[in-house]
DNA sequence: CACGATGTATCGTCATACGACGCATCGAGG
DNA sequence: CCTCGATGCGTCGTATGACGATACATCGTG
């Protein structure tokens, strides 16, 4: 099992499959739009996810086809140990970013 | 400039920073306090992550010497643009995780 | 006809994390 | 007395992971 904390990459293609099984580029595109551009999947990176994740278990193929679905398209869907981990991950997230919040809410040292 | 995000090591030392300033062996043990041990810098993490933070600009050597303190220390201050960078990536953090629970909340397909 | 979008996939490189190691001092415990 | 863990700095080599480039194929639009 992969440990916390996830990267960013990972942990997005894992939240992308959460509520709806998709196929690789979709889960760019998902991502994209998602995180307002802050994360952008290319296909190295994601393929190379993919390849992880169906190893480790935490998302495994599905075949949601549809009768005007392209011939190529590969479908994902999150596993419940996937599910787990993004379910872990976004706690980490939450307690890291309050934690942040606190930390740079404090005023800085004066001492130059 | 480094662009988000930011990496999990990276960030939680520049949070470290944030309302006080540390030297290195503090900046471990803080990161790990701070996170309940999910995050735990080795010295090699630790010292590679300075090095860049002092190239970019995001931290700055201090000299907070107290009488009672251990020589050897190196003190570090976060820079306006580190705060800048931290507050960013604290951002991109809480949207990441509102998402998250939004479509982790949501039904998962039943198509096997 | 060329280009961008859609779609999958691999390969090589580069950045980064990380464990192992090295060195030094101090205090506690066997 | 000797060892070990904590405190403190740092480097080096390796492994992991992200990422751009490339390849190939089809379709629609300018």
């Amino acid at each position: 099992m992969a440990e916390l904390p996830l990267t960013a990459p990972l942990f997005h293609v894992l939240v992308s499959l959460a509520d709806e099984d998709r196929h690789g580029y979709a889960i760019i595109k998902d991502v994209e739009d998602r995180t307002g551009g802050d994360v952008r999947l290319s296909t190295g990176t994601l393929y190379g996810i993919i390849k992880r994740l169906l190893a480790d278990g935490w998302i495994a193929e599905a075949r949601t086809r549809r009768s005007d679905d392209d011939e190529r398209r590969r479908y994902y869907r999150l596993t419940p140990a996937g599910r787990d981990a993004a379910l872990a991950e976004t706690s980490r997230l939450e307690r890291a970013a309050a934690q942040a919040r606190a930390a740079l809410r404090s005023r800085r040292p004066q001492t130059t």
